[in-house]
DNA sequence: AACACCCCCTGTCGGC
DNA sequence: TGCCGACAGGGGGTGT
């Protein structure tokens, strides 16, 4: 479920539990999710207490008691749940799931934090807390969407000189660090601009941005912000930590629902799909130019 | 450098 | 009902 707004939903969900618990035992159930745990991984957090839960564009990174930090990536199904120990309890509705619950950890007060993910896109490690900005996975990342970093003339000045469609561009994490293919769509239909157009075009020859571009800032912080109000989306069965349903899904204007009347005030088009670089691309070509 | 394409893995859904 | 292909919220790697 993962994009900027889910995975903060997960944080605040999480943060409860797990901020100020001790990990008293980690459960693996494989060696690997998208990428081998790190070498003694569970008796590396083994006794460690949880000292802050935060989130970096779709990662979340748990800060421990030993200096270092849990970084988790969610990737396409990664998701959490609390489980509370209730020896003898049935969870009926979870068992077809369980196949693929990867990783326990074992709090104290007998609670467990349970990481589930069928796809096996996510992945977990441990890095020095103080290093993380300069790790791989981290100093590349481009600027927090809801940041005041994300302006229109950063967007100008990264789109500028580009011919790559403004799509392409927003879901790149090393300019902007945290969208996804829904919101990316979500925000250029907001903005009225057509995910299909080259990037640099939104730029004037004074490198300031066009009124459209401008617009764009304003769309993707609404949409983010509207989403996490409703605490994400949920597409197929994907929960929110306490079991209940994001329900963002509700509130989309073009992502998957190609054929519909477009939502937009006056107008006329019809919600298209296309596919921009292997991926699905919904928006209307009537309002989105 | 910038861009397009392929892949990782499993589940689900629509069409036949 | 069953089978099969298309597709899914991410992102890393490779080729041009």
């Amino acid at each position: 479920m993962p994009e900027l707004p889910e995975v903060e939903t997960v944080r605040r969900g999480l943060a409860p539990a797990l901020v100020g618990a001790t990990i008293e035992r980690v459960e693996l159930r494989r060696r690997d999710l998208r990428f081998p745990f790190p070498e003694r991984f569970a008796a590396r957090l083994q006794d460690r207490r949880v000292l802050d839960l935060r989130r970096r564009a779709k990662y979340l990174l748990a800060d421990l008691d030993d200096g270092h930090s849990l970084i988790m990536h969610l990737g396409m199904s990664g998701s959490f749940r609390i489980d509370e120990e209730t020896p003898g309890a049935f969870h009926h509705k979870r068992d077809k799931n369980a196949a693929h619950d990867h990783v326990v950890l074992h709090l104290d007060h007998d609670r467990r934090v349970v990481y589930n993910d069928p796809r096996r896109f996510g992945y977990m490690l441990l890095i020095a807390t103080q290093a993380i900005d300069e790790d791989k996975l981290f100093r590349g990342l481009g600027v927090e969407p809801l940041s005041g970093a994300l302006d229109a003339a950063f967007l100008a000045r990264v789109f500028g000189g580009r011919a790559a469609p403004a799509k392409a561009l927003l879901l790149d994490q090393r300019l902007i660090a945290g969208l996804g293919n829904i919101y990316v769509c979500e925000a250029l239909h907001r903005a009225h601009i057509s995910p299909l157009r080259p990037a640099g075009s939104l730029v004037l020859a004074s490198g300031r941005p066009t009124a459209a571009l401008a617009r764009l800032p304003q769309s993707i912080k609404g949409v983010l912000t509207d989403a996490l109000k409703a605490g994400g989306s949920s597409l197929r069965d994907h929960r929110q930590i306490d079991g209940s349903l994001g329900y963002f899904q509700h509130s989309f204007r073009v992502y998957d629902r190609e054929g519909a009347a477009c939502p937009t005030p006056g107008c006329k088009g019809t919600i298209t799909r296309v596919v921009q670089s292997g991926r699905s691309t919904f928006y209307c070509p009537s309002c989105q130019k």
